[in-house]
DNA sequence: GTTTGACTTAGAGTGCACTCTAAGTTCTAG
DNA sequence: CTAGAACTTAGAGTGCACTCTAAGTCAAAC
């Protein structure tokens, strides 16, 4: 039964989603998945290709810098079903706007320090 | 003599940097200023254009993640002299290849984002 | 069947970067 | 001269996001 059964150890998950065992059980227990993952009968987490996709959007919204508390709810939204459609989508457009400040910001200050490293090779200090 | 006085006041300093009079103590205890700040004799610290000029620049480096012990580093290598000045242009760029790197995971998190905000638009879940 | 390693939980601990507090001193406006 | 705001210090407290620990259960290999 091994070909049929697709789901993931957490340790298998972890290395899917370059994410610790702490990490995975901690979102889990901040109320950060979609779902209660799956248990083997042993009580062992199994994690589906849904919950590892997730994971992985998470992950995307996490390195954004969107805190865990706005993660949490976009997934309380997603959990009231379609309805929440339209403010799902207005908190990720919000979300957006702030990456593109970060982008801008970031970018900003790589010219600065471009800059300076400029000035260190003509060596004008 | 107000006229010929060009320092700043700490709060005064705080609102040009848009930091806290809080952080630019700390920023100072963590050794992260180039020279000690002058004191006027009430020994209230007395910054500089040169002090706002360098607390503009570290801004840069902690806008873009460079850890506070990183810049502390770099502080010191300042502090060397010329001869440091080959040490500090790799800390730099080592340090410019991680902001590329960040920028990079940044733009490909965005592109996801958009990606759903996409299939919210056109209501495909 | 037993050892070794992976898994479980609740809860404690860590590291970073601030951010605030308390108690006292100094500056500024009226 | 006085009230109140701004400044000083050392040190404590905060919030975030992990990260680890202890004590126990379970699974895979020999």
């Amino acid at each position: 039964m091994t070909l049929v059964d697709v789901s993931l150890s957490i340790s298998e998950a972890a290395e899917r989603t370059g994410l610790s065992t702490h990490t995975l059980r901690y979102y889990e227990r901040s109320g950060l998945m979609l779902e209660r993952i799956e248990r083997a009968p042993s009580s062992h987490r199994r994690y589906s290709d849904a919950d590892i996709g997730w994971v992985e959007f998470l992950t995307k919204l996490r390195s954004t810098a969107m805190p865990i508390s706005k993660v949490r709810e976009y997934v309380e939204l997603v959990r009231l079903g379609e309805d929440s459609t339209p403010a799902r989508l207005e908190l990720l457009l919000k979300h957006r706007a702030s990456v593109v400040a970060q982008l801008d910001e970031m970018a900003n200050s790589l010219a600065v320090i471009d800059y300076k490293i400029a000035t260190y090779r003509k060596g004008s200090k």
